[in-house]
DNA sequence: CCGTTACTTTCCCTTTTAATTAATTAAAGA
DNA sequence: TCTTTAATTAATTAAAAGGGAAAGTAACGG
């Protein structure tokens, strides 16, 4: 029972926890590419390298797109800058100082702490 | 044969592919709770919670510090801030034209476009 | 048509992940 | 010390992820 939301930031992020997929990524970036293209810098099969790209494509990531018998793939931002949104929502804790204040606090047991990580 | 920064972020994304992880991480962010207070919201067992939460600890993503018999966690901000930055170097998809350009480029079926950066 | 190129799908296998219950450690408190 | 509370570890199991080989589909080139 997870909403549309958390159900797309879940498939973002695991989309992003694969080196070879955020590698894919990297390079539809730079602009687009076949499948081909995307899969030969890597030691891995095509269908692996075809399969990496579905997952990109299935968490909204990139866009597949068929000319004649190849498939050109594009970066798509929209879920990516939702996944950013959702990211920054955290911001306050490398912004502010609220990371050591808490460090602080949480040493109020030992008395006078004052050391950091 | 991946670099730590790449591991590191694959460890931190995949602790945030998880809709439970996520929500814990919420509750942290709210303030310091134990192991018991961030399994109360969920229908999982205590060690499941508690695996969740060493996930996120070895992304570098909370920390724990035992007080007593509990074990209390607080957010850290590095590695979270490490992934966002990653991120922010996509951030020209969706704050410029480009992706829209892109798109325009792409139902072109001339096909070929020279890259644009 | 036929063969080749560009992928995708299917099947199978191995590894990883996640969850559970039961056992264990460790700190309080009566 | 004996019991309760807090959390982790262990053992087991089920499901998902990731990869390869081989078959299937679809477009192009002769």
């Amino acid at each position: 029972m997870v909403n549309h939301l958390d159900d797309r930031l879940s498939r973002v992020f695991a989309s992003l926890a694969d080196p070879t997929r955020r590698a894919m990524l990297a390079q539809v970036a730079l602009g687009d590419a076949s499948v081909s293209e995307l899969a030969a810098p890597y030691k891995i099969s095509l269908p692996a390298a075809s399969k990496h790209l579905s997952h990109l494509e299935s968490a909204g990531l990139i866009a597949k797109h068929k000319i004649g018998r190849e498939v050109r793939c594009r970066f798509v931002g929209v879920r990516f800058k939702e996944a950013m949104d959702w990211m920054s929502r955290y911001e306050r804790f490398w912004t502010d100082q609220l990371d050591a204040l808490g460090d602080y606090l949480n040493s109020d047991d030992t008395g006078d702490q004052e050391d950091a990580e």
